[in-house]
DNA sequence: CAATAGCCCTGGTGGC
DNA sequence: TGCCACCAGGGCTATT
């Protein structure tokens, strides 16, 4: 499940082959993952257009054409893109397809086809509601300790499930939030309210902490994620957290436990947490 | 307004 | 071996 760093990693792989590309033919081989507009006009954004960068903001992928066009990508669980040469074997779950005019492709693969793609213009954003409602990324200038406690003091429910919330800090997914709330010590139950100043700042070291490590080891593979060149990450092997329930906490030795929390599956040590 | 439950989806897994 | 219930979970919508 591509969090933060992996759309990173893919962002950043993927530049490096789409950029001055142009786009001659668009094949939507499953409408229903195109959101806006509807999968003709879709394609007739952009065809004929030529990218000029590939940006990304939280888990979100924009892709800007030299005419101010953004294809804008959501993975979900298990979407992926993959540059494919001319001559590459197929993806089976291949959904969208992008065509250029020097014979190569972008290729869109889901399995569980729950990702969602957009074509618009920059002042069309507000389409986009998980896009233009989102907090500050982890790493970012306005991702300070401060603003956490501002928010996690109005915040009555469960530590866990407000990091998921990409409206309270952008690119969080249930892997990373795992691994900084046992690095910093913190129940997953616990109420935002209360927690201490001092927690408030181990909390934020631990999320910058975890996003930096993630893009560093090229992203967690789990089970689908694979970078732009359909390569797998490997930050999984430095997990404290995610995965690990009846494995040996890396800080105590105590059992990896797992529960549900906000409805999502929820590793943590009952030791190192309180 | 905020928290929560349900829903979308399909492949992999474990039990029998 | 085959069948099937169940799980994975991001983000949207409906409900309380």
């Amino acid at each position: 499940m591509p969090e933060m760093p992996e759309v990173e990693i893919i962002r950043c792989n993927l530049e490096v082959h789409v950029k001055g590309k142009l786009i001659q033919d668009v094949k939507v081989l499953l409408p229903r993952q195109i959101k806006w507009p509807l999968p003709e006009a879709f394609a007739a954004l952009l065809i004929g257009r030529t990218i000029s960068a590939v940006r990304r903001k939280g888990k979100y992928l924009l892709f800007e054409m030299e005419n101010g066009v953004l294809l804008v990508v959501h993975l979900r669980m298990t979407g992926r893109l993959c540059y494919k040469a001319k001559d590459n074997e197929p993806d089976p779950y291949m959904r969208i397809q992008f065509l250029f005019k020097d014979g190569d492709g972008l290729v869109y693969g889901d399995t569980r086809t729950l990702g969602t793609l957009y074509a618009l213009r920059e002042d069309e954003l507000w389409r986009i509601a998980g896009l233009a409602d989102m907090g500050p990324e982890p790493l970012s200038g306005a991702f300070t300790p401060l603003y956490l406690m501002e928010k996690l003091q109005k915040h009555r429910g469960k530590i866990k499930s407000f990091l998921l919330n990409q409206k309270y800090i952008g690119g969080l997914g249930n892997i990373y939030a795992d691994e900084c709330l046992i690095l910093s010590s913190i129940h997953p139950e616990r109420r935002g309210s209360s927690l201490s100043m001092e927690e408030i700042q181990k909390l934020h070291a631990a999320i910058n902490r975890v996003i930096q490590e993630g893009i560093e080891d090229g992203g967690t593979t789990f089970r689908d994620y694979r970078n732009g060149n359909g390569e797998k990450g490997s930050h999984q092997e430095r997990l404290y957290a995610y995965g690990r329930t009846g494995e040996p906490c890396r800080l105590c030795g105590e059992p990896i436990k797992k529960m549900e929390v906000g409805g999502r599956g929820t590793h943590f040590c009952s030791y190192c947490q309180k």
